[in-house]
DNA sequence: CCTTGAGTTGAAGTTGACTTCAGCTTGCAG
DNA sequence: CTGCAAGCTGAAGTCAACTTCAACTCAAGG
């Protein structure tokens, strides 16, 4: 009761559904002990984990990407703050783009809201002198399938 | 041939796979007459909807939500630029939304970072003086649900 | 006319991230 | 010691946004 928490417990603290959190378990992303009934008690550590995996997945990396992160923490010693800084300074650099990403989008839609056209092939993208009547491969209207936003 | 597109041109032109493109017929999303052979002839109308479509999904937009959107689209007439303009000024506000969500969780991430505590709850949300080991209903960590960015 | 690439359909499959269900077992408060 | 909330499992279901498949039909060049 002091070093070790419940599938329910954890999923209070953590806000995590317990089915979330077997599921978690299944794929490798945190771990928990037995008891001799066979209930799930969680090290107050693995509280840090599912903290890294909902952080990372707001910065929009996959689960498996997250568990291969988590992958490459020691695993002979219970992570110091060090090793979960180095982990959530590599999203760092893909949250940056995505805010990139989705600036550059709102600008693009600025401009084009300014003008109703709504191409922003013809607007911002490359292929500058075709219009929609041009010939050829023609030029992809905007992105082909990414850098969006999730659901909200 | 000069007023319509078939789906493969349209697909070309957008971008878009003919299998996406009929799945968004069967949402309402996009329209085709037929020719006698029952093949999709498409307006070149139809084109900026499709450009309309793919836009609001990089802003994280369902295609349920755009559905909506394009239905409140005068019916009776071809849409002029400033109908495209007010549709699309719908999605800005919510692509500052996100813009502002996705700079904060950088924010906090930059903090948490620095000592690498990854309890956003700690660090950056309310309640400030509870550690981990508090009683009660406990803090939720982070966002439950929402608010991130899509797998790139 | 014939071939061939493009198009058609409904149904089923895919992926990611879970949730739900049924049928049992555990663990703790009273 | 008993009752019952909480936990366990594997399998199946869900949702969005598509793709793939099988089994045809169309359209257009030679």
């Amino acid at each position: 009761m002091y070093e070790s928490l419940t599938i329910g417990q954890l999923s209070t603290r953590s806000g995590v559904a317990p089915s979330a959190l077997r599921y978690y378990e299944r794929l490798g992303l945190i771990r928990a002990e037995r008891t001799g009934g066979n209930q799930r008690r969680y090290a107050r550590t693995e509280l840090r984990r599912v903290a890294f995996v909902r952080i990372s997945q707001q910065v929009g990396i996959s689960l498996e990407e997250i568990r291969e992160a988590l992958d490459s923490l020691p695993a002979s010693r219970v992570p110091t703050a060090e090793d979960w800084a180095r982990l959530s300074a590599t999203w760092r650099e893909r949250l940056d783009e995505k805010i990139r990403l989705m600036t550059k989008l709102r600008d693009d839609l600025d401009g084009c809201i300014g003008c109703g056209c709504l191409s922003l092939q013809r607007c911002t993208l490359n292929n500058p002198g075709d219009s929609l009547a041009g010939e050829g491969p023609g030029a992809r209207l905007v992105q082909p399938r990414a850098a969006g936003v999730s659901p909200s």
